[in-house]
DNA sequence: GACTCGTGGTG
DNA sequence: TCACCAAGAGT
């Protein structure tokens, strides 16, 4: 790793955070507790996720699983059905891996150095330094996108932020920067004043305590970082989603498999088709008969969803279908009436076709 | 190192 | 409408 050379009055900036954060930071729930598992909870909840969306999954989640051991003891599918509609899955189940090992291994204690924590499940870096700083007071840096489009900008950095070594930099940055006094006010603010002040379109730099110290405002060059390669656009995948109903009023649902995509979650029979097919009720019924051991007859396309994800693009053509006889539960699916739909943890895409199920 | 993995907000 | 963005981690 080089050696970072910059100019710049590294302890006036930090007490210039740590101040304004005392300031003006904003009440959030997570903020009223030091619990590092209160802390993990929300910092997990924040990944990739706008504070306004996590507020009310947090305190949902806290109210119904208050200790760790709460949590380690739940069954997964509660903990999915806690964070349906959040995204990110695989953030609930590495979640309670995580405090089930803390649990096993650490006595129920979140470990308090970087080794152990770092090798907890879920934990990554970034995690890891946030629990660390803000929960421990250990000058550990929490280097998430703010942290990087503060920077970026302030020491005119034009290092790629999607790559991740990039994160590096800005972690040897902030090991110069953080103060022992306050290493938790100091990473909340420079992650505050990213959501704040120093945002990606609009800089607030009239208002920004740390204006002074910021070459790219001095340049006028804010909007030019932080550099981040462009992603390509979602691709898209086309299926039939087949709702089945028997002689009870009951509908077929799948459990999706452990891994990949909306891992664990429940859905409507899905078939994947090419994007100009038709006449699928041959196909449907096949599918039908081979994976559910059921005789349907396909009405005609009822409603079409689509929905879109980090990567892909999803778009459902949606079937009705009856089936004469009485349907019997498998190992990863099951029957169930309308009512009882609500206690599985569902994505959002296939919400969507529920509405429009419910509604008819 | 490059992909995968959700959803809602924003201009 | 749509590209971009948001307190990243696992593989």
């Amino acid at each position: 790793m080089n050696k970072i050379e910059y100019s710049l009055d590294t302890r006036q900036l930090s007490s210039d955070i740590v101040q304004w954060f005392h300031d003006n930071k904003r009440d959030l729930p997570w903020r009223q507790s030091e619990d590092p598992y209160h802390i993990w909870i929300s910092e997990v909840m924040l990944q990739q996720t706008q504070v306004d969306t996590v507020i009310p999954y947090y305190n949902t989640f806290v109210s119904r699983f208050p200790t760790l051991n709460d949590l380690a003891y739940a069954d997964e599918e509660t903990v999915l059905k806690t964070w349906e509609g959040l995204g990110y899955y695989s953030r609930a189940r590495n979640l309670q891996k995580g405090v089930r090992e803390v649990v096993e291994t650490y006595g129920s204690k979140v470990p308090d150095n970087k080794k152990d924590i770092l090798s907890i499940k879920g934990i990554g870096p970034y995690t890891a330094g946030a629990v660390l700083s803000i929960a421990y007071h250990q000058p550990e840096p929490a280097v998430d996108g703010n942290v990087m489009r503060v920077l970026s900008r302030v020491l005119l950095i034009d290092d790629d932020i999607a790559k991740a070594r990039t994160r590096l930099l800005f972690e040897n940055i902030i090991y110069d920067l953080i103060p022992e006094t306050d290493p938790s006010g100091f990473n909340q603010g420079l992650m505050e004043i990213g959501a704040l002040v120093c945002k990606p379109k609009q800089p607030k730099c009239d208002v920004c305590p740390i204006a002074a110290h910021c070459l790219a405002n001095e340049e006028g060059a804010q909007l030019e970082y932080p550099v981040k390669k462009k992603k390509t656009p979602p691709k898209p995948l086309y299926f039939a989603v087949v709702v089945p109903q028997d002689q009870h009023q009951r509908v077929l649902i799948q459990k999706r498999p452990d891994k990949g995509l909306l891992a664990n979650l429940w859905e409507f029979p899905m078939i994947s088709v090419e994007p100009e097919q038709d006449n699928l009720d041959g196909i449907i019924e096949c599918e039908m008969k081979n994976r559910y051991n059921i005789i349907v007859k396909p009405k005609d396309i009822e409603t079409t969803v689509t929905h879109i994800f980090s990567h892909i693009k999803w778009h459902l053509n949606v079937y009705t279908a009856d089936i004469s006889t009485v349907g019997e539960d498998g190992e990863t699916y099951r029957w169930v009436k309308e009512a009882a739909l609500d206690s599985f943890p569902f994505p959002v895409s296939h919400q969507k076709v529920m509405k429009y199920i419910k509604a008819n």
